[in-house]
DNA sequence: CCGAGTGTTCGATGGAAACCATACACTCCC
DNA sequence: GGGAGTGTATGGTTTCCATCGAACACTCGG
């Protein structure tokens, strides 16, 4: 029968739709800076979420995500049982010109 | 006689000695966030500390300009009993291209 | 159908940060 | 020198957020 049993799409927010304050403060944050600039080194699509070399649970880890898809930052889409994950380079940077430049260029 | 008695130089940090975190983490309140776009539309020394128009106490708000000098965005020097104070537009923007002008860039 | 793998949700906890009220230090003007 | 104006420091409260452990949902391969 058709398995109606899909799991909850993700929950995306446009860059457009988001306050500077939010972007600045979805990035502020050592732990989403590391997610951020890992997936940038990263091909879109390539990169599930529990294979980035952050120091914090699973938990933790799915609530940061939830940030970074709130902030326009991460598109997500589920790929047999894992999710799998995408930087939003183009459309983050036609709302916020730069940022991701800067915080991508290391220190 | 000569009076020692001088009010204690605010410390300042220049913006080539801040992390990017830091600068983030600085803007990333809607505090501050005023604080600077006010101070960016005032021309230099011209702003006292007690001037902003924000819905915080003296306390707060000193603690708030203390950030915003360890985040080399904000210089301060004291001009008789008041602190005034100065964006410091080029030099942080040459360590963050583009940061500030996309705070100020309102929403 | 069961078990392993993956991610989300919930409740609770700890620590950081914002805030206030008070007290203090300094500068200026009368 | 006294008093008003301005900012800082201190102590205590509250609010927020990152984190964890455990329970749950879903997918896939035996």
């Amino acid at each position: 029968m058709a398995t109606t049993g899909h799991r909850a799409a993700p929950e995306h927010t446009h860059p457009d739709d988001v306050p500077v304050l939010t972007a600045l403060a979805a990035l502020a944050d050592p732990v989403r800076l590391a997610l951020v600039r890992e997936l940038a080194g990263s091909a879109e699509w390539s990169r599930s979420c529990g294979s980035f070399d952050v120091p914090v649970g699973k938990a933790a880890l799915s609530h940061h995500f939830s940030v970074l898809r709130g902030a326009g930052l991460v598109e997500q889409r589920d790929e047999g049982p894992k999710r799998v994950n995408r930087l939003r380079r183009a459309e983050f940077d036609a709302r916020f010109p730069g940022l991701l430049d800067l915080v991508l260029r290391g220190d």
